[in-house]
RNA sequence: GCGGUCGUGGCGGAAUUGGUAGACGCGCAGCGUUGAGGUCGCUGUGGGGUAACACCCGUGGGGGUUCGAGUCCCCCCGACCGCACCA
């Protein structure tokens, strides 16, 4: 008898499978497709073991929908632009593009070795010139389909990395990747059109049904849909060319509580006004310096500048409202001007307060007339309320109502419009480094903006750039950006901005379709191969990477890219949780935290004996110091023991804990795989007992496994594995029972522990590779058993069971279940009230 | 503040969706093998109670619907996540 070593095995088998391409995809028109995506990796040059299990989900799907028939399409990339390999530059010398394809070879050797069911010919990285040459052509067939524009904007500016942040990007204020506090600036940006299909993109969330209902909150929450009246207050006196106020308000049946009327110090209008007036132009630029951060933003104490101007009430010309700037009303929203209703908004009520405007109440509860002091009254809009004076006769109505009935009565009196508004802001792309896809337009003094020829792309980096000072390298090379106009031949420059990287993460599902292929993409193989049917990564991408893609795949439905059934590039979501660690600190002479390794902790001991505090299990970080590495794990236990131990214990969905014991208890429990494997294998040809339950037990596993596999219940899956095992292990039955369950145990671990499976299924005369072997089909004739135990209840609570013919028929079970001991017992107390049989399941005695 | 998810043994977690709560794994205990330990094998393991049964309690807390509730409804407590001056 041999040990399991799984060094030798998985090589083995990697090897079979690699001369095989067996995992080569090639269209198929006899067969279904199936194209599983998880997120791809970042190349920062080692993997870790979120890796691991993220993988290792989609690679179970993968090799589970090859054995089911279908054509598999499983592709592995990287996300290979963006700031780490600059920084590293920076920091260290050397080129971002050698740091780059070093990293991702390095991360590509500690992979292969985990035996993922990938097609690695259709691998790219995004920073090949190939790719993002591509993208390039994509970005102008965009351009040319006015789904990409310029304009002048305020942007988020991140000092840190010196390059503009789109909102998405902003995290508290903050840089997502550097952490400094955001600055405003005014800069000319290149943006994708996104918000013009916010609606579509709202819309069809309801289409997405595999879609884990948070992601689609979080995105329609983002895209922030809001209906409501939009119309102009007309000024008094017209200044600087306007003759009134636009407003847009969600709440238009408050208009009889209107107090002033408040603009966005970037107002046009007050922008106009700012030339003449210092104290304004003073308050403005106090405004829009004003905080980014989020603390700052939540204490802002309300600000105010009373412009002097006056506009008449829409509903009684006589009434006239003072036009305020206040801080706390966004340009880039709605009109960039409100009304205010104090008394039901507590901005508008803590403004009013602050600056002794009035505050009239516009409705109360149906059982309570108090005046509004200093909370605002904001029942839900499908509370009923009782009217004060309402302008369209209403009494008691919910704000709902009010609002349509207000929206209708506005319209049909001409002065205002029903609106539907958007949260969603058009993307910013540009940004302003080096390791980024180049955004192929030249700017020429006679033409303005002309887009390069297509013949000319890709628009490649140049690879003589320095690192020594911040800024673009682009911006301050001395040739690159002398180039000739696309349009007149005339010397001309080169765009320096480069494309924001989610821009390449947008479409890459796309190109995976067709890798070398000389246009964005093929279109027979993307309408073969789209869409994603499964994909597969954090959640920490529900809005940005996902929503952008969505984008993407609609702007490249529009541009000839994709076939319109691919307008929903991911047909299903699954997000998986994180891999968690606990943390092991001691402190030093000066009573700061120290923390330390797993694999130097023992028994909650350091080496020389010293206790370590435990802190409960926390997301994997280098500075906690509480990380596993899989090259580590595969070296001790081969990759089987990782994929399989990431599947185990907790639920897919769920942060799984790592334990160095639970590592363990996998890497034992696949040795005893292997020893009942050869202990069968050694197995005569004798005869035994118990083939008939053997054979049950499997059938019941293959239903079970596949039913877990299929519902993303892979923990649930293994542990009926286990419980397959164990009874494999304790069966008397004959040899040839014995052997068919192990094949098929092996066939039914095949997902997860793929290299263990090839052998055992080898070792037992499976027929060529299991990888190419059909999944078992479960017997539902070895399902159904022909007995069956059924707990008996007394008033509810178990007390005895009975084990009958499964179709015994109500009465014969009712006489049998009244015979019972433990029932006799209780019919002392009192006779019979009630009798439930519910057959194959449970009888019930009410007493 | 608004929205969402979730609370089950010492621990990670199951529960065919209203029908035997605690599958499976870890840990722990006992026995066997080895005989120093570990490995390996077997058995037990929610709490109380009993010689053993019986029996009582038990899915964050309280109430309700039901023959029957971890599962459905109402209230409360706690944890986590997302959004948050968006008019």
């Amino acid at each position: 008898m041999s040990s399991y070593d799984p060094q030798t095995i998985e090589q083995k088998w990697q090897s079979a499978w690699n001369e095989g391409e067996t995992f080569l995809a090639v269209p198929d028109a006899n067969k279904p497709k199936y194209y599983v995506l998880e997120m791809f990796p970042y190349p920062s040059g080692r993997i870790h073991i979120g890796h691991v299990r993220n993988y290792t989900m989609g690679d179970v799907i993968a090799r589970y929908k090859r054995s089911t028939g279908h054509n598999v399409l499983h592709p592995m990339g990287w996300d290979a632009f963006g700031m780490p390999a600059e920084n590293a530059a920076m920091q260290e010398g050397g080129h971002p593009k050698d740091w780059t394809y070093n990293n991702i070879a390095q991360m590509r050797d500690q992979m292969k070795p985990l035996g993922l069911s990938i097609d690695w010919t259709r691998e790219f990285a995004t920073c090949d010139p190939e790719y993002y040459g591509q993208q390039q052509a994509l970005f102008l067939d965009m351009l040319g389909a006015d789904l990409v524009y310029r304009k002048n904007a305020v942007v988020n500016w991140d000092p840190v990395d010196m390059t503009v942040l789109a909102n998405e990007q902003v995290i508290d204020g903050k840089g997502w990747r550097s952490g400094a506090d955001v600055e405003r600036r005014e800069l000319t940006q290149w943006f994708f059109k996104i918000s013009d299909m916010a609606g579509e993109l709202l819309d069809a969330l309801d289409g997405l049904d595999n879609w884990p209902a948070k992601v689609k909150t979080m995105q329609a929450n983002w895209i922030g849909q809001s209906r409501g009246l939009q119309f102009s207050f007309e000024l008094t006196e017209s200044t600087h060319g306007f003759d009134g106020v636009e407003v847009y308000t969600t709440r238009p049946d408050t208009l009889m509580g209107a107090s002033f009327v408040g603009v966005s110090a970037d107002h046009p209008m007050i922008k106009a006004m700012e030339a003449e007036d210092p104290n304004l132009a003073s308050f403005c630029a106090e405004v829009r310096k004003g905080a980014t951060n989020a603390e700052a933003i939540e204490k802002a104490e309300k600000l105010g500048f009373d412009t002097g101007l006056k506009v008449k009430h829409p509903l009684n010309p006589d009434w006239e409202l003072p036009v305020w700037v206040a801080n706390f009303i966004l340009m880039d929203y709605g009109t960039g001007a409100i009304f205010a209703c104090p008394a039901h908004d507590q901005r508008d009520l803590d403004f009013c307060r602050k600056y002794d405007l009035p505050v009239t109440d516009t409705f109360f509860a149906l059982d309570n007339d108090t005046p509004v002091a200093n909370e605002a009254f904001v029942p839900a809009k499908t509370e009923k309320v009782k009217w004060v004076n309402h302008f369209a006769g209403l009494d008691v109505a919910t704000g709902q109502d009010a609002i349509d009935a207000t929206i209708g009565f506005a319209e049909t009196a001409g002065w205002g419009t029903g609106k539907t508004q958007y949260r969603l802001r058009d993307w910013g792309l540009s940004r302003q480094r080096y390791w980024g896809c180049p955004i192929p337009v030249v700017h020429c003094d006679s033409c303005g903006i002309v887009p390069e020829k297509k013949e000319n792309l890709p628009v490649r980096l140049p690879d003589d750039v320095s690192f020594d000072i911040p800024g673009n390298p682009l911006d301050r090379h001395p040739t690159w950006r002398n180039c000739e106009c696309p349009a007149c031949g005339k010397p001309a420059l080169r765009e320096t901005d480069t494309m924001d990287t989610f821009v390449d993460s947008s479409w890459y599902y796309a190109r995976f379709t067709s890798p070398n292929s000389t246009t964005p993409t093929d279109t027979n193989e993307a309408g073969y191969w789209m869409n994603v049917d499964q994909y597969i990564g954090g959640i920490e991408h529900a809005i940005l990477h996902l929503l952008y893609s969505r984008f993407f795949a609609r702007a490249m439905q529009i541009t000839g890219h994709l076939p319109a059934s691919a307008n929903e590039p991911f047909d299903a979501l699954f997000t998986q949780g994180m891999v968690t660690h606990e943390i092991y600190m001691t402190k030093d002479d000066k009573g700061r935290p120290v923390y330390h390794l797993p694999e130097d902790v023992t028994d909650g001991k350091l080496a020389d004996g010293t206790e370590v505090t435990v802190i409960p299990s926390a997301k994997m970080s280098k500075s906690k110091k509480n990380v596993v590495d899989p090259v580590k794990i595969i070296a001790d236990y081969g990759a089987d023991t990782a994929r399989w131990f990431m599947l185990s214990d907790s639920p897919p969905e769920r942060d799984v804990e790592w334990t160095a014991a639970g590592a363990e208890a996998t890497y034992k429990h696949l040795n005893r795989v292997w020893t009942l494997s050869e202990k069968i294998a050694a197995m005569g040809d004798d005869s035994g007992q118990g083939d008939e339950d053997l054979l049950r037990t499997m059938h019941k596993a293959i239903f079970d496994v596949t039913q877990g596999i299929e519902s993303f219940g892979f923990n649930a899956a293994l542990a009926k594995l286990y419980g397959f095992t164990n009874a494999l292990a304790k069966s008397k039955a004959s040899a040839s029972a014995q052997r068919e369950a192990i094949r098929v145990l092996a066939q039914l671990m095949s997902p997860m522990t793929p290299h263990l499976a090839e052998e055992i299924w080898a070792a037992h005369s499976g027929d060529g590779l299991l990888a190419d072997a059909p999944w078992p089909v479960a017997d539902e004739k070895m399902l159904v058993e022909d007995t069956v135990t059924m707990p008996i209840q007394i008033n509810g609570k178990r007390r005895s069971e009975l084990t009958v013919p499964k179709d015994l028929d109500k009465a014969e079970v009712e006489k049998l279940a009244l015979a019972d001991d433990a029932v006799l017992r209780a019919l002392e107390n009192g006779p019979v009230k009630k009798l439930i049989v519910v057959p194959g399941r449970i009888v019930n005695v009410v007493i």
